[in-house]
DNA sequence: TTAATAATTAACAATTTGTTAATTAAAATA
DNA sequence: TATTTTAATTAACAAATTGTTAATTATTAA
């Protein structure tokens, strides 16, 4: 027979510090947008996928030095007792970047021992997307010295705190696995949009053949189930918005699309 | 100026206790395993998904009242600050199961506040794939009772500890899309494998129109580009381990497919 | 008026599907 | 021994989808 009786004798006996516990518990959020560069008049624009780091202060708010100061870093905090992971995610990209209802999501956690040299504190690291338009109004929050987009490449170079160059190189991974496996590309374009911008997006980040080469992408995108034809009243709706020839308006529908390794096309 | 001038100095004054941390930190794994039922001779086992569960005991080592004692649970246990959460999984299923060099993969964060009544608990979850023969030597561990394989739609009808329940039910969905989308039917499989064998596997899980039709599944298999006909010495090597007919043998080989949603068939 | 441009359609051979039926080899049965 | 049964495998063929090249369609710009 136990000590105690009851299940909740045994919950007030029990002892949160019999096991070490971790010293902290972060969120990091990897916020991806895609800029358009206007080229020319009718042509359909550039499209880069950018990155937004912030640059860790020297010092913080009591002038105290800085753990990682100085160095770039994804935005991002710890989390409170009464929220998730992903709440407090959620909450720092609204108080860092101003913005809010976007998508978001978990892709890892990292909690390899020594990567904050403070002690035994855990990251769990989610992407974001925003539009670039809502990105205008974003500000220095309390610990950064600066915000800035970054291209991908420029990222290789720079001096990153604690582990954030792997978990940014694996929430690029997963940005281009979810741009292949579902339709999150619709979070970087606008409701109606045209093939061109849908291929400008998937661009950023794919580089298979059905996408390079233009014909097959037009013949095919056409009949994806995921798409459909914006019609005005019966009428197809059509755009002028980068070419001279009207172009046919589409948008994202509820189809869910599951593709597997066992019936695509190589 | 701030009071400190090295991080060494900053660092030795940072407090961990400035921000209230988790009360713990553990990992969860759902363990799965196909077991094969032999309908008859000559012809291709029943293939079955299964979970394996512990019973949590009522009481723990010293005699006291166990948390959700009685409730079946997914075999976990608490991180140590030495390991990653992913470390810690292959760890405990090597207690809980005494086997080791499998495929496991952490697919999740559990951190809703209130899962835990014990308090801030964190749990990572991952999944497992062992090979019936290798569970064969499984044992109850510390704070289980019992230990047993479950069928996924017993699993529904169990009484499920802490929030376990979402666990697993995400457990089955990624064990569903990485079924789908990567090779890992290769861990529920011997080094060769007959046709008949691999669809038993992908069936389990799988509920797909060409994986139902036998004859589109034979037709497109031996063509797929991640998995060879085994040869001996120049023979095609065959077998007749589950026909009359001697079958052609398989093997996955290290091609990583890659699809997307963009061009698949619909 | 003409050239240039981006979107779209057309055309057609090559390939891949979906589907049904035939063939093969060994075991089980009569 | 001859026949039937079974699972694997091949064959056959129409229908659909690809890969590829070329033509068509509105515009704008020259």
């Amino acid at each position: 027979m136990g000590k105690y009786n009851t299940e909740e004798e045994a919950l007030q006996n029990y002892d949160s510090k019999k096991y070490r516990t971790p010293d902290g518990y972060t969120s990091d959020i990897a916020i991806f947008t895609i800029i358009s560069e206007d080229m020319a008049p009718y042509k359909p624009p550039n499209k880069i996928l950018k990155l937004m780091l912030i640059q860790r202060a020297q010092t913080n708010a009591e002038g105290e030095l800085n753990i990682e100061g100085g160095k770039w870093a994804l935005p991002g905090g710890f989390i409170n007792e009464n929220e998730t992971a992903y709440e407090a995610a959620v909450r720092e990209l609204q108080e860092e970047t101003g913005v809010e209802g976007l998508k978001i999501k978990h892709f890892g956690t990292y909690d390899k021992p020594g990567r904050d040299k403070r002690g035994w504190i855990i990251s769990n690291a989610h992407y974001a997307i925003v539009q670039e338009s809502k990105l205008a109004k974003r500000k220095a929050a309390d610990d950064a010295a600066k915000v800035e987009l970054f291209d991908l490449h420029e990222v290789e170079k720079l001096k990153l705190a604690f582990d954030h160059e792997d978990i940014i190189n694996d929430a690029i991974w997963n940005i281009k696995k979810d741009m292949a496996l579902t339709t999150i590309a619709k979070d970087f374009l606008p409701k109606e949009f045209v093939l061109s911008e849908l291929r400008g997006v998937l661009s950023t980040v794919l580089d298979e053949p059905w996408l390079k080469i233009e014909s097959q992408f037009y013949r095919k995108a056409p009949s994806l189930p995921f798409i459909d034809k914006v019609t005005l009243n019966g009428e197809l709706k059509k755009t002028n918005k980068y070419s001279k020839k009207e172009a046919q308006l589409y948008q994202f529908n509820d189809y869910q699309p599951f593709v597997s390794i066992y019936n695509a096309n190589y």
